[in-house]
DNA sequence: GAAACTCGGACCTCTTATGTCCGAGAACTA
DNA sequence: TAGTTCTCGGACATAAGAGGTCCGAGTTTC
């Protein structure tokens, strides 16, 4: 099992598009990270459809965040880009071969289920308990305050 | 991301080997779960590979639990089944582009990965926390003590 | 009103998970 | 002790999804 590379890119443009208001191109983000433009622009796009980032279009278009960075946290965007579902899917397994549970004594999940989806939900709680904020200012304590006022100024000007 | 489907037909034959000290063919496994042999002969591989089981070849041959089901945790079979690698692997994107963090400059892991690791560790701690021995008092518990008891008849006896 | 720049979805490629097969090796039987 | 039968083990196809790219629709700006 391996998370989809997207979600570490999905992270990190969070955290740049916390210096600014002002709508930013997936291209300049694309560039600042050195990733492919086309590709990234997916992950944007999946972004959008969970309403996590909001897209203007036009000539000085591009993505602004839609809520407040302390209130999106690292659970809503790995979902929003490696998909909602659960990582453990129960095919019923009990329900089949010779000593097959009837259906009818089925009405809670399967034990085997039951302790995965605890442990997924242990993660996903720890996902939840941080925020893009928090990124950010482990970002400012860990590469100094100025790292991003810089992208913040290089995302102002239009130099590339 | 999803887990792969192997892992729980891995769990499940766990519990099942739990009821008897005999080995037991994967033909005979698959059989009891209604699934490909060809294929679960590969989780159970993996399983050997890992250390969890044993593999007795021969006329009367087949795969037996190393040790008690109280000492194989969760973890042991996911990590076995699924691969041991993190899901996120962190690709240092902090150290491209034009704002490149000095390879210097990073001995500690970049914020985004810190906070994905630390939610993954919970996920582990969780899974570490359960036990095969767990599972299978809980399926007694949930589909009554004649449920095992019927399946350790049954791979006794010839019975297909 | 025209032009330039943006996003959005459709398309293609390639790795990986899924599924299958047959040969090597050991235990049982005679 | 030799033969037979059953077992596992790894090598071989196939299918789905991630990774990556492209061009058209729409909006803002001049």
């Amino acid at each position: 099992m391996k998370m989809s590379g997207g979600v570490e890119w999905a992270l990190h443009c969070c955290v740049v598009l916390t210096v600014t208001n002002a709508p930013v191109p997936a291209a300049k983000l694309a560039e600042l990270h050195d990733v492919s433009s086309s590709y990234l622009a997916k992950q944007l796009q999946s972004l959008a459809r969970a309403g996590l980032i909001h897209s203007v279009q036009g000539k000085s278009g591009g993505y602004v965040l839609t809520r407040a960075p302390e209130s999106i946290t690292l659970l809503d965007v790995v979902r929003a880009v490696d998909g909602p579902g659960p990582t453990f899917v129960c095919t019923e397994i009990r329900q089949r071969g010779p000593f097959a549970t009837p259906a009818d004594a089925c009405t809670t999940p399967c034990p085997v289920s039951r302790a995965m989806w605890a442990a997924e939900a242990a993660w996903h709680q720890a996902l939840a308990a941080v925020t893009i904020a928090d990124l950010a200012r482990d970002v400012d304590a860990t590469s100094g305050p100025e790292a991003l006022v810089g992208i913040q100024a290089w995302l102002s000007s239009g130099t590339g």
